[in-house]
DNA sequence: AGCGTAGGGATTGTTGAACAATCCTGCAAG
DNA sequence: CTTGCAGGATTGTTCAACAATCCCTACGCT
């Protein structure tokens, strides 16, 4: 925090300014498109089975058809639209098939993350678990406020820095886009509070095992723990095709 | 095999020409041009570091640059080819670090394929079992003919099926993504052969014991497998990089 | 009325040319 | 040896147009 540099501070200080650079000029026009387009769809504004027309986003977002064709290719690998040859992208409609294949992913990668860190215990150092922590904060301020959509981001925040631990970019990469897929999921769901509110205690107790090094009985937790969600989801889920 | 139709050998014939009809109409020009170019890098013909010119690749592949930059944008998300903003589109190239990162997704997902067959054995008709055999198969004749790219082809095929019992289609899209990576770096390897033989009798190995039904033996000889060949493939990949 | 079918309008797929922005190379100056 | 500055080449983006395909409606037939 200090003006002066000493080399570790400088080091820091240009690592900062770098990422800064990176993110203001990386890809730009097709990436910032893609940018506001996943946040209409993961906030809810565009609905599953909503249909992207071109000529009308071209002028809301000022970019070329060809341009929004690439954010289109963006978000589509991110599982966020699909294309439909000839008919266009729409937001995709996700079934409980999906949520099955969704869980079993989210079981095998959860779960060896977690049983991978008692193997290089030593190696990792406590700041590694801050933004659990952080997470599991926000998730139980948000809930005091009745914020539950912003509980559920919480939630999925932790999940993405559980699987972070594992210092993975191809495992990160997976679960951003499992996680991005099931936002998709609950926004089927009427009822966000009694989906995300069991959560809140047990991500805690979770990061709670974590920290005192209580692998083994972290990962047979967070095993339930998916579990328990998957089956959660799934019951609201068909109430929703009941009533719908 | 007959020409008349009984009711199952005519449903498969129709299956083919629809899986047929399908695979020519599809999105087409960006597609067709993606699966020229996808060839081009998974048998070596562009291999790691390469450079893709734009205006070189319009004219060999007779699409207009906006089509091939659709191309491009779906190999990227094979992990095929990445984008460096303002310079281009390369293949890449992978490192030590890459092929931990690989083998350790490639044994979370596979040895829980083999495992979670246990729990729905009944379920699991023995034809689902002949794409592995026909891979084992294709394998040793391979190696009886000394073509041992084709060895490493049969290879991955084998893993992909192996993967394809779980049902999972996210499972079988990030093992083609982690398979077509893996053949990437095969490339920097000078002799397949010492790379890819112990494998053979392995996979059939392991064929065995699955159609034995004896899967947790499966699930230990897949690990350590495993575990082995990442071996085998770091220590192939310093002596390259002491040579190169 | 019910059903298959042809037309018309709208949308997507693809092209080609053009311009702006950026990178790389080489060279000159300090 | 580093720094700064052209010049040329390549990528990023836009625009306008045409072709191909889909959806919907209206028509004609039985």
């Amino acid at each position: 925090m200090s003006t002066g540099g000493d080399e570790t501070g400088r080091q820091a200080w240009l690592r900062t300014v770098a990422a800064d650079v990176a993110r203001l000029d990386r890809s730009s026009s097709a990436e910032r498109a893609a940018d506001v387009l996943r946040r209409s769809i993961t906030e809810g504004a565009l609905p599953p089975g909503a249909q992207l027309s071109e000529i009308e986003l071209t002028e809301v977002l000022e970019v070329s058809r060809n341009t929004l064709r690439e954010a289109f290719r963006l978000l589509t690998h991110e599982g966020l639209l699909v294309y439909k040859l000839h008919r266009g992208v729409f937001v995709p409609e996700l079934d409980e098939h999906d949520v099955v294949d969704l869980y079993r992913l989210r079981r095998v990668l959860e779960v060896d993350v977690i049983r991978g860190l008692a193997e290089r215990d030593p190696e990792l150092p406590a700041e590694r678990l801050e933004p659990l922590h952080d997470d599991v904060e926000a998730a139980e301020a948000a809930a005091n406020a009745d914020r539950w959509p912003a509980v559920g981001t919480a939630n999925m925040r932790f999940h993405q820095h559980l699987i972070e631990l594992a210092d993975s970019d191809r495992m990160n990469a997976i679960t951003s886009r499992l996680l991005a897929e099931l936002r998709l999921l609950f926004h089927v769901i009427a009822t966000p509070r009694e989906l995300h509110e069991p959560y809140i205690e047990r991500n805690r107790g979770l990061f709670e095992l974590i920290e005192a090094r209580k692998y083994e009985q972290a990962a047979a937790d967070l095993h339930q723990y998916l579990l328990d969600s998957e089956a959660g989801l799934l019951t609201a889920f068909r109430d929703k095709g009941l009533r719908g």
